[in-house]
RNA sequence: GCUCGCAUAGCUCAGGCGGUAGAGCGCUUCAUUGGUAAUGAAGAGGUCCCCGGUUCAACUCCGGGUGUGAGCACCA
């Protein structure tokens, strides 16, 4: 007879075998009805899964991340379910669970358009309606291929017969809908009840561009429809940090039809991105990088020696002249290496730190271009470590700390770590990728941080760390990453004279901290909602006259500013107060100088942050006491709550 | 690159079952010199993305292209 034991330790005796659903009941009839599935001895299972031996059992309901993951799955089903009553046509693929939502695979002869999205949504509720319950069996492989032969679901058969052995399958109906599925789900369509349909959109087959495409309808799902109210604000509130916008809103640069792709850099914008320059530049002089600049344009030769156009030979732009062919660079390295090239090496020499910022151009797909995030034309803050293969741990080590002050200058504390290691096609030997991956991870272990172990995913020449950011949004952005690569400089013609008078080929780490630089801003614009911490904003502040009497003052402590370093503008215009206040606010500049014949008289100015909060009346020594304190912090541990 | 949308004034967007277009903001001019998120009035401003086709007539319909958005695929 099961002894259960709940979540808070109490235990309850039963005198025959039951099922999760009448664990609930015993405990509440409120709980049973929020029930949504069932944790017995850590496994998540229906609520009609019956339990007969002792066991710890938890009742999931929608406010735990379990029972919403499951509901949100079986809002898969019900979406397919409605789908398939209104297109019988229509063919079920797969339909899982994705963050704040799901979505499920359609094959159909024609495009759902949106109306057809507000009909789905609709035939969903009168679904909830019915509150079909919803049950599980199990058949063997060869029925299930027989029955979805029978249906003509064609996706179905496939993904079953990809099923190895004759193991049994579990499957899901409700109603006249069943689908192949591990489960859990929901005891009966009643229960979900609060959902969206999002987007329709394309999807390949099994995810390979080389297959058919489907439609994947999008929808979120949650507990209640507060919780879904606030994703929907989440979404808007996205959707006015959006770069893009935001880049035209603040002047900072723009996009046209001649240049797909490519940034124009308007000056706020340019000034941003010259800030960081300056920054990471300092950064790298102190952890002994030198800075070099090579060309654009280099023989096409070049990419075949170091193996790049064989790969990517799709993505690089060429450029003919004279009868000889050139690649616009789409990376760096191979140019550092004619750098290292020069001149003998020795083991002394190393390591040797090579950094440029530097500019390059690839082909990307169009359809994967977005905004500054994705481009064809950027500049990487890149720099190549060449070192001996006893050096790669320090030396990421190293590089780690410095990325991670980086970031904390920049405000963000949140940084994901990723580790990818040997991928099928590659060069080199299985002992040395096993030092590298392992110098690697000793790197990421020695952070203490928690990091992910991406197998496969690593270049060709060698396993990489990448660096991602969470901005305040809670998206992720990949920016830094570190490379370790044998191949390369060997190819290029690398070496060095060891200290057993050996010539020896150095191994070369590939480094960024920000990535793209355009990338990089794209997401602290996102990040800061365009509000630009005092340090890299565009303009620090911006000097408001109440009449034109204080204009020539206004001119005055402007130059007096300009000539302390800071980038402070003057809006002397024939304009009331409040308008200018409004105006500069929205432009989100950090500090406003309200100047009016009491401030000319005291020699002082009224500071005003963008907030909206009056700092008072201060001197000019105060104020820039105040404006270089505010520089000097960067964007530490700022949070961008400032609209 | 693929699927489906979208492209109208500097910006944000209306609009017409085919007869060359409108608002708000911005811009210019005039009045106003006003103390912390929008002063008032007048005026200027458009090859309705590009190239073809249908038509007496195309910004509108059809085909193609380019750019762009969402998603997929890709990302040295």
């Amino acid at each position: 007879m099961p002894k259960i034991t709940l979540p808070d330790g109490s235990q309850r005796d039963y005198d025959k075998p039951v099922t999760v659903a009448e664990i609930a009941e015993s405990i509440g009839a409120g709980l049973a009805r929020a029930a949504l599935a069932g944790r017995v001895d850590g496994e998540l299972v229906d609520t009609s899964f019956e339990v007969n031996t002792d066991a710890e059992v938890a009742i999931v309901t929608a406010r735990d991340s379990d029972g919403l993951e499951v509901l949100r799955h079986s809002c898969a089903h019900l979406m397919a379910q409605a789908v398939q009553r209104l297109f019988p046509k229509a063919q079920v693929t797969i339909g899982p669970v994705v963050e704040d939502g799901f979505f499920y695979d359609f094959a159909f002869e024609r495009a759902f358009t949106p109306e057809d999205l507000q009909a789905i949504e609709k035939m969903m509720q009168a679904i909830v309606k019915e509150d079909l319950v919803v049950q599980r069996s199990i058949m063997s492989r060869d029925e299930a291929v027989a029955m979805f032969k029978d249906m003509g679901e064609v996706y179905k058969v496939e993904i079953i017969e990809g099923i190895p052995g004759d193991e049994d399958l579990s499957f899901y109906r409700q109603g006249e809908f069943i689908d192949l599925c591990r489960g859990p789900h929901v005891p009966s369509t009643g229960k979900s009840a609060t959902f969206k349909l999002t987007s329709v959109a394309g999807a390949y087959w099994r995810g390979d561009s080389n297959n058919e495409m489907l439609q994947r309808i999008h929808g979120t799902a949650w507990g209640s429809k507060k919780d879904l109210k606030l994703y929907l604000q989440r979404l808007e509130e996205a959707e006015k940090r959006d770069h893009r916008k935001l880049g035209k809103k603040l002047d900072l640069f723009h996009f046209q039809e001649e240049a797909p792709g490519m940034v124009f850099w308007h000056p706020k914008g340019w000034t941003i991105y010259l800030v960081i320059e300056s920054y990471m530049r300092q950064v790298q002089n102190a952890s002994h990088y030198q800075e070099i600049r090579t060309p654009q344009l280099v023989d096409y030769s070049l990419w075949e020696k170091s193996g790049h156009a064989a790969k990517f030979a799709d993505e690089m732009f060429t450029v003919e002249s004279d009868n000889r062919l050139y690649a616009i660079k789409p990376m760096n390295c191979p140019c550092h290496i004619q750098v290292f090239n020069q001149g003998l090496k020795s083991y002394r020499d190393l390591p040797l730190r090579l950094a440029e910022f530097g500019s390059c151009h690839r082909y990307e797909p169009s359809g994967s271009m977005h905004g500054l995030m994705r481009v064809r034309s950027f500049v990487q803050d890149d720099g190549h470590i060449f070192c001996t293969e006893d050096q790669i741990q320090s030396e990421v080590a190293d590089f780690m700390d410095l990325l991670f002050a980086v970031y904390r200058d920049f405000g963000f504390d949140d940084v994901i770590l990723r580790l990818s290691t040997r991928p099928q096609k590659r060069v080199g030997s299985d002992a040395l990728w096993g030092d590298a991956e392992q110098a690697l991870k000793d790197a990421l272990n020695a952070t203490g941080l928690p990091w992910e172990l991406v197998p496969g995913e690593g270049a060709f020449y060698g396993p990489k760390i990448e660096y991602s950011l969470k901005d305040c949004m809670g998206r992720i952005q990949q920016c830094g990453t570190i490379q370790v690569d044998f191949f390369t400089p060997g190819s290029l013609g690398a070496h060095y004279i060891a200290e057993d008078n050996s010539k020896k080929v150095p191994v070369m780490l590939h480094r960024a901290v920000l990535g793209s630089f355009e990338r990089f801003i794209g997401v602290l614009i996102e990040h800061h909602a365009g509000a630009m911490p005092a340090w890299l904003a565009p303009e620090q502040a911006i000097i408001l006259n109440i009449t034109d009497k204080q204009a020539k003052y206004c001119t005055q402590l402007q130059e007096s500013l300009k000539n302390k370093g800071f980038r402070v503008s003057a809006d002397l215009r024939n304009e009331k107060i409040g308008f200018k206040i409004r105006e500069h606010t929205l432009q989100k500049i950090p500090y406003l100088l309200v100047v009016g014949d009491k401030e000319v008289e005291s020699s002082t100015v009224a500071v005003r942050k963008r907030g909206g909060e009056d700092l008072g009346t201060m001197t000019f020594e105060d104020f820039c006491n105040h404006l270089s304190h505010d520089v000097s912090h960067f964007g530490r541990g700022e949070i961008s709550a400032e609209q």
